[in-house]
DNA sequence: TAGTATCT
DNA sequence: TAGC
């Protein structure tokens, strides 16, 4: 039950094994052109544990210096990011509810020693789309609160083949990831956790 | 527009 | 800096 604030979604076993597969296929593809990457803390630069790269017009980035911001570039090559595939697209809009495609797919990989800290997603200048996030590989606990850092939060496990979707009074609800629970899928075979989130960074013009 | 942040 |  992944309901307690309003517009937050969570789709057990959306995604069939059949079609995880071909997405891990994909990712592997758009891995090999835009290299996975530690990003690292503003200010600080103290590096997160997961590693991570983008797909589509626009990607997530993070460095010491300039801090979180939207991209087209991929920071190390310097090159445009990977298309969206067809793949995220169709799942986009089957699920979203949005008129405008998503313009950035942030790709996480966790290692099962990785973990997210409690975090909002804002820096997109569209709030109205939703943020949708698909597991792939071993579980997580994902943790989800409300609006402010200290509100009360709730735990969920989250398996290869799951959407969660951020929507509405949901879109700016804290989450992260606790924990990896090793060894609980087959799908990834060197183990750890894929996470894609689709999102939508500029208003419709 | 300056300060802040998925870190621990 | 609670919750894992």
């Amino acid at each position: 039950m992944l309901e307690f604030l309003s517009g937050i979604r969570h789709l057990p076993g959306y995604l069939d094994r059949a079609r995880q597969e071909a997405l891990v296929e994909v990712i592997r593809t758009i891995v090999a052109e835009a290299p996975l990457y530690v990003p690292v803390m503003p200010g600080t630069g103290k590096p997160m544990s997961v590693r991570m790269t983008n797909c589509g017009p626009l990607g997530w980035v993070t460095d010491k210096e300039r801090g979180y911001r939207y991209q087209p570039t991929h920071p190390a090559t310097g090159r445009r990011w990977p298309d969206l595939p067809q793949e995220l697209l169709d799942i986009w809009n089957d699920v979203a509810g949005y008129d405008k495609p998503p313009e950035a797919c942030l790709i996480n990989f966790y290692s099962d020693e990785a973990r997210m800290g409690l975090h909002q997603d804002k820096d997109e200048r569209d709030l109205q789309a939703p943020v949708v996030s698909i597991s792939l590989g071993n579980s997580c606990l994902f943790r989800v609160g409300g609006l402010s850092r200290n509100d009360r939060t709730l735990s969920v496990k989250l398996s290869s083949g799951d959407l969660v979707v951020l929507g509405g009074e949901g879109r700016l609800c804290f989450h992260g990831v606790d924990r990896i629970h090793p060894a609980t899928s087959t799908l990834l075979k060197n183990g750890g956790r894929i996470n894609l989130t689709l999102r939508r960074v500029n208003p419709p013009s």
